[in-house]
DNA sequence: AGCAGCGTTGGCAG
DNA sequence: CTGCCAACGC
DNA sequence: GTTTG
């Protein structure tokens, strides 16, 4: 069903292809609060017809030699196995948390990482001596390890749930667009003790956005849900022209019962690195994407933007109302534009996890690659410079070239 | 010393 | 305005 | 905080 909206020109989807380089987009400056792109009525295209569906990952058949190397230190974990050491990783799990709210990213992830390996161990630890080794555990945190199994918790984490400041800043950063850096600043140098508070200090459009809808971001997305969004998105974007193809990825895709947001990769068949050049696309993206998210929006279905460039829309969705009925609880919404020949490294990035994504790119950096949403390019470690990307035709090629087993997405939830 | 790699926003310097 | 960079997020 | 060179 053709939208009955605005009726102007009406561009046969190949006008996608159109080799324009230049062309800034120009958002101007002038404006105050509108400042993301405003909807340049577009119109339709109605070619052929016959939808393309969503791509699941290829047959994993023909492994064929590989030339396995040895695994980096963390050796990929089966998610759907027991954590028989919850309670140790609970712990660090707030010690990791902390880290991040004090913006001492590398100590955040290297919890990160220790936890991971712990809760892959196949039995209950009894030291941590034990602990230690495991990748990714190291001295200071197999002596957490015994004083979690001794005790049941650390005196740090004790300590830290005192903290008043750390509590503070950690609620903060709850709001999206709130990082560590505003949380501090927020709390030293504009008083701010409270998520209300905020409602009387400037923010940023996005961190509006975020206390705005602070509490329905914090609630999970059923499955059935996510399904329903599948569905509508595919359905809006046929109307523009019928061979977009929609990927509902991020941990949809792994097969998670809830999500977190929903996470689009958008694609076309006649849309490709155009021109010559580059990796990193930019040409005729602008348009396009903002096309697609003024269609979303005349629908009903966007509610706020959050950012919109020219490869990356974030903002904000909801399900229509239905009398009579609880409201639909907004959600976050990404949705990237990929041109089709990068459409595999982009599905394979958007799939994740973002554990798995940083796993599997060191393993490529290690192997002299680089991998990245865009290509999989050999990398020279010395001089980092990069060669030509290499062809990439399913998800298997990536695993193939960095002689990793194929693994469902179901299995890259780590 | 490196830790994955990249998009968008917004502030600041010039 | 452009160019750069930090912050934040995916 | 941990691993690598
Ligand atoms: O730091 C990051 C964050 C995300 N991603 C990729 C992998 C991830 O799966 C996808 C979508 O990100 P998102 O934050 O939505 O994660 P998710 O895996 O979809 O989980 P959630 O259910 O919380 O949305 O983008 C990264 O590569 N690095
Ligand atoms: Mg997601």
């Amino acid at each position: 069903m053709p939208s009955a909206t605005s009726k102007q020109s009406t561009l046969p989807a190949s006008w996608l292809l159109s080799p324009r380089k230049e062309q800034r987009t120009c958002p101007s400056p002038g404006r105050q609060q509108t400042s993301l792109k405003s909807t340049a009525a577009l119109s339709t295209v109605s070619p052929p017809s016959a939808v393309k569906s969503v791509r699941k990952g290829p047959k994993k058949d023909a492994k064929a030699p590989t030339p396995h190397k040895k695994h980096t230190p963390l050796i990929p974990i089966d998610p759907s196995k027991k954590n028989y050491n919850k309670r140790i990783t609970d712990v660090l799990s707030e010690l990791s948390k902390t880290e991040k709210n004090i913006g001492n990213q590398w100590k955040a992830q290297a919890y990160s990482k220790a936890i991971l390996s712990i809760s892959a161990y196949p039995k209950p630890l009894v030291s941590g001596k034990e602990a230690q080794d495991l990748p990714g555990v190291g001295g200071s945190i197999a002596k957490l390890v015994q004083e979690i199994i001794e005790t049941g918790t650390s005196e740090r984490v004790q300590n830290e749930a005192k903290d008043e400041r750390l509590q503070t800043i950690s609620m903060l950063m709850r709001v999206s667009g709130i990082g560590p850096s505003a949380a501090a600043k927020f709390y030293d140098e504009l008083g701010v003790r409270s998520i209300s508070d905020l409602l009387h200090r400037p923010l940023t459009r996005h961190q509006k956005i975020g206390m705005k809808y602070f509490n329905e971001f914090e609630k999970r997305i059923p499955r059935a849900e996510m399904d329903r969004w599948q569905a509508i998105i595919k359905d809006v974007l046929e109307d523009i022209d019928d061979r977009f193809v929609v990927t509902i990825a991020g941990s949809y895709r792994r097969g998670q019962d809830t999500c977190g947001d929903i996470d689009v990769l958008l694609t076309h068949p006649e849309f490709t690195t155009s021109s010559s050049s580059d990796e990193t696309p930019n040409s005729n993206h602008s348009v396009l994407l903002q096309l697609v998210i003024s269609r979303l929006h005349e629908k009903g279905y966007l509610t706020d933007d959050i950012s919109l460039g020219d490869v990356k829309y974030m903002g904000v969705c909801k399900l229509p109302d239905v009398p009579n009925t609880e409201a639909h609880i907004h959600r976050r919404i990404d949705i990237r534009l990929s041109p089709i020949d990068m459409y595999w490294p982009a599905v394979f990035h958007s799939t994740g996890s973002d554990q798995f994504n940083r796993w599997i790119r060191s393993l490529a950096a290690e192997q002299g690659y680089t991998l990245s949403e865009y290509s999989l390019r050999t990398k020279d470690k010395k001089s980092g410079a990069v060669g030509t990307p290499l062809r990439i035709s399913s998800e298997e090629d990536i695993f193939r070239l960095l002689g990793v087993e194929w693994r469902a997405p179901e299995q890259r939830d780590w």
